[in-house]
DNA sequence: GAAATTACGTTGTTTTTACAACAAAAATGA
DNA sequence: TCATTTTTGTTGTAAAAACAACGTAATTTC
């Protein structure tokens, strides 16, 4: 079945089996259908019934402010699961609106039924909580990265802190980027063509030299 | 026992009973001590091997940059636990140094026998299970909320959607927040004397009002 | 392979922010 | 209560960043 393996490629469900895959499908009264591009899936303010797993297409989360802008949160493809922090956070009321990019095939669970450990305690329960707890922890480091790029006081600063940051990743000096120019300035939330003008400016210095998305760290 | 009542009032042990703790102490190898102003508990880079509990006192993580600066990532105090994120997402080499900032008592929990599911599968395993996905979900959401406040363009938005959002949280105009200026400059990394300015310009165009650290928003 | 689109760098201008310095107000404590 | 310390607001100046506009290089598409 080709949801299965969807499913099988999911962080959410990494290293269980099909068979409790399939199982787990019953547990948490799994819903599968299509939402249309535009259709809102979770309205903002109001309690979450279910976890979401994207199988197709794109999501994302979005917040809408003090007059009329909207910012957005988070972009989520196949294989991400969105609602995870706020069914087991114990405050489930979202803050945020959950709307298709572009039509999608979505799998709901039912929050309650994630939740509260099924009668039966069975492995696959087991490893379904221990991949719960790996996914937010890795989430987690993600965030307190990105914070230490973000929040330097100068463009110049943010730019070096993360590419220090990839270079020890990689373990080189040498080491592309998953990012071109607009990405990377999104990521440190500064302008594009200031980002550009302090590359190069790091390049005239000698600190850095870059080609594209790879990068050499003196 | 002090230790318990302190264990009793920290997240990863909550709802689980003084029995229960005493049982998990011996699962966990648990090892209680106290840590000199200045000591370095867990050094950057290497692979974490306990996960650190703050009975009380201060730690902080720091990590050092390219060329002699260090930027703090985190406080911890009472009741906060440090490396869960890293004992649990895979690659556990630390990306930071934790540092006693004073005298502080502090309780380590050998990674592997907290990541490994104990033999004989206890509810209070469960429990403690429970308590890391909710512990990791509220600090995600909040991380999450705090990109939505920082990532704004101008000083201005950040303070607006910062407060925007206490306002809703506390279902108020009228609402108090948990931070002096300082701290409210720190939270979105902008300077003091420039956050100052800010709120008093809203202030005159009649958008806030505020008086200390309560504020009413329009 | 030509045309169109996208990505990237550059420059000048305007706006915003940080920084420093200081005064007033509030809190602390002896 | 008075002196001291801490917090907060204000101002001017310097630095930095955003913004807009544009040229060129690279990539995609037909």
């Amino acid at each position: 079945m080709e949801i299965l393996k969807k499913l099988k490629n999911s962080k959410i469900f990494e290293d269980i089996t099909e068979q409790d895959i399939k199982a787990l499908h019953f547990c948490f009264k799994t819903r599968v259908f299509n939402a249309q591009k535009g259709q809102i899936l979770i309205d903002e303010g109001q309690p979450l019934e279910s976890i979401v797993l994207v199988l197709d297409g794109h999501l994302r989360t979005v917040i809408n402010d003090y007059y009329g802008g909207t910012s957005i949160i988070a972009d989520y493809y196949s294989g991400d699961a969105v609602g995870v922090e706020e069914a087991f956070s114990g405050n489930s009321t979202t803050q945020y609106t959950l709307i298709a990019v572009e039509n999608s095939q979505v799998m709901t669970m039912n929050k309650h039924s994630v939740i509260k450990p099924c009668e039966n305690r069975c492995p696959r329960h087991t490893q379904f909580q221990n991949n719960l707890v790996k996914l937010l922890s890795q989430k987690n480091i993600e965030l307190m990265q990105k914070f230490n790029h973000i929040t330097k006081p100068s463009t110049k600063d943010k730019v070096l802190a993360y590419l220090q940051y990839i270079s020890k990743k990689q373990n080189s000096k040498y080491f592309d980027i998953p990012f071109n120019r607009q990405e990377l300035a999104d990521y440190l939330s500064v302008d594009r063509s200031a980002l550009s003008f302090e590359l190069s400016k790091l390049k005239k210095q000698g600190l850095i030299d870059f080609n594209k998305n790879h990068f050499m760290l003196k």
